[in-house]
RNA sequence: GACCCUAUCGUCCAGCGGUUAGGACACUGCCCUUUCACGGCGGUAACACGGGUUCGAAUCCCGUUAGGGUCGCCA
């Protein structure tokens, strides 16, 4: 039997974090059973239904890095794969008409066994507790948990992990597969996302949807990688896994149910660790967007290059970047007031920085250790510490008192733009 | 209210009958250092409560309390 597991978002015009954890956990069950994941909109609730909606949906999921291998826009052998299109197939399984039908409980204990809770006993024998459930309305559309049922058996799914605010409602959905003369599909009911007020996140908490993450330039392994450890651990205290490690560790089975409170820090963190860790490659593929975004005048690719080579091990958040690394392409830079109070109004800050610009007009080797070297002596000749030129020449070179090495910014603007600005900020400096 | 789930540092995750209760984020002290980061070494901080079972319970059972979820012609 192949293993088929689905997420059935409905398009609420954004993908909400929760429903991304969902997500992961389905695909990450299906790629690790050799199984298909199936995407399903549930889209019955006609006046939220857009195309943006939809567009969303899979552009969060793509980002993420989670691919289906059936839905909407893509087809498959079960479809179609939204629900406002398959009306008729929920008709062909009742036949009064008029007026709401209702689904009669047989009133039988049921009997879950689930893969994440264990065994648990519902009564179903009290109507006030159980009451029977609406399965269509007066005008002819199908409730949710009819819809659901009906397509999880149609597209013959194998294995439903959803959140456990359904693990209430699981009941009457197994009842409604018994009516059906279906064997219900391996339940798996995984503990919800909450927010710092111990809350089911929404749309109003910092970070509850994936657009967030997109937006505020994480890296989608990072973010995958924060959203796995939320309930669910590899065991041996770790905890930055790329998504080749998740998928060989990651087992349902070893998800806890306990809810989850949200932690934006450690999500961060994450993903600082996750940016220095990745490859260039994927630095660069992750960061130029944001670069371009903000409209920056790098010129060359290999100017652009050779600024996010020097900046990579500081970022934490890729969007950062064109901050990071705007003042080596222009001489409009800006100065940071306080940088230039600390460091070029300092007496004597002139005198150093032409002594500065003396001793590395002489130099030939242009590199970071010649630079180092020539800078290192220069402060020994004046009888100075190094941080007495170091700090002038950063705001020099960079406007501010906080960036990448000194010396990879001398390299990358090359001597004439750094002697240029050490001119510059010398005549700006404190004599 | 009824039913269901849950209960270890502020937060996330380990722990599955015998541990000085471990790791991470956050906070914080020191070191490294040209800034900021990174990194290294420390610190503060937890088994909700009450009963059992057991030689022994964070671990098993029951209860209480607390939190969450569900009880829609929303999904």
């Amino acid at each position: 039997m192949t293993v088929r597991t689905r997420f059935a978002p409905s398009p609420t015009g954004y993908l909400h974090v929760g429903g991304a954890r969902t997500a992961l956990f389905n695909w990450l069950y299906a790629r690790r059973h050799g199984g298909k994941f199936i995407l399903r909109i549930e889209d019955t609730d006609e006046k939220r239904n857009t195309a943006e909606a939809h567009q969303v949906i899979y552009d969060g999921l793509k980002w993420l890095g989670l691919d289906w291998d059936e839905g909407p826009d893509m087809g498959g052998d079960y479809g179609p794969y939204r629900q406002s299109e398959r009306s008729q197939i929920y008709a062909g399984h009742v036949y009064e008409d008029g007026g709401s039908i209702r689904f009669r409980s047989p009133r039988k204990p049921v009997v879950l066994e689930d893969m994440v809770c264990g065994r648990i006993e519902f009564d179903m024998s009290n109507p006030a507790t159980h009451p029977d459930m609406t399965i269509r309305r007066p005008d002819g559309s199908f409730i949710f948990h009819f819809v659901n049922v009906v397509d999880d058996i149609e597209m013959k799914l194998t294995h439903v992990i959803r959140g456990e605010d359904h693990l209430s409602n699981t009941p009457k959905h197994i009842e409604l597969y018994n009516a059906l003369g279906e064997k219900p599909p391996v339940f798996g009911h995984i503990p919800l996302i909450l927010n710092h007020e111990g809350k089911k996140l929404s749309k109003r908490d910092g970070g509850s949807s994936i657009t967030y993450f997109m937006e505020h330039g994480y890296a989608p392994e990072a973010v995958a990688n924060y959203l796995c450890l939320l309930g669910w651990s590899p065991g041996e205290n770790r905890e930055k896994l790329t998504m080749e490690e998740i998928l060989a560790l990651f087992d349902i089975d070893k998800i806890n149910r306990r809810n989850a409170i949200f932690d934006l820090d450690k999500c961060f963190w994450l993903n600082g660790q996750h940016i220095l860790s990745m490859g260039f490659d994927r630095f660069v593929e992750l960061a130029k967007p944001f670069v371009e975004k903000a409209g920056i005048a790098y010129g060359s690719e290999a100017a652009l290059l050779a600024a996010l080579t020097i900046v990579k091990p500081k970022v934490k958040h890729l969007s950062d970047v064109p901050d990071w690394i705007g003042f080596l392409f222009t001489e409009e830079f800006a100065f940071d007031p306080e940088a230039v109070e600390k460091s070029l109004k300092k007496a004597g800050a002139a005198g150093r920085l032409q002594a500065l610009i003396a001793a590395l007009t002489k130099l030939e080797d242009w590199s970071h250790a010649s630079l180092e070297a020539a800078l290192r002596e220069t402060a020994t000749t004046l009888g100075v510490k190094t941080g007495e030129l170091v700090h002038p020449a950063r705001v020099a070179v960079s406007g501010r008192s906080v960036g990448p090495g000194l010396y990879e910014m001398f390299v990358v603007l090359g001597k004439e733009r750094t002697l240029a600005r050490f001119a510059r900020a010398a005549s700006m400096a404190a004599a």
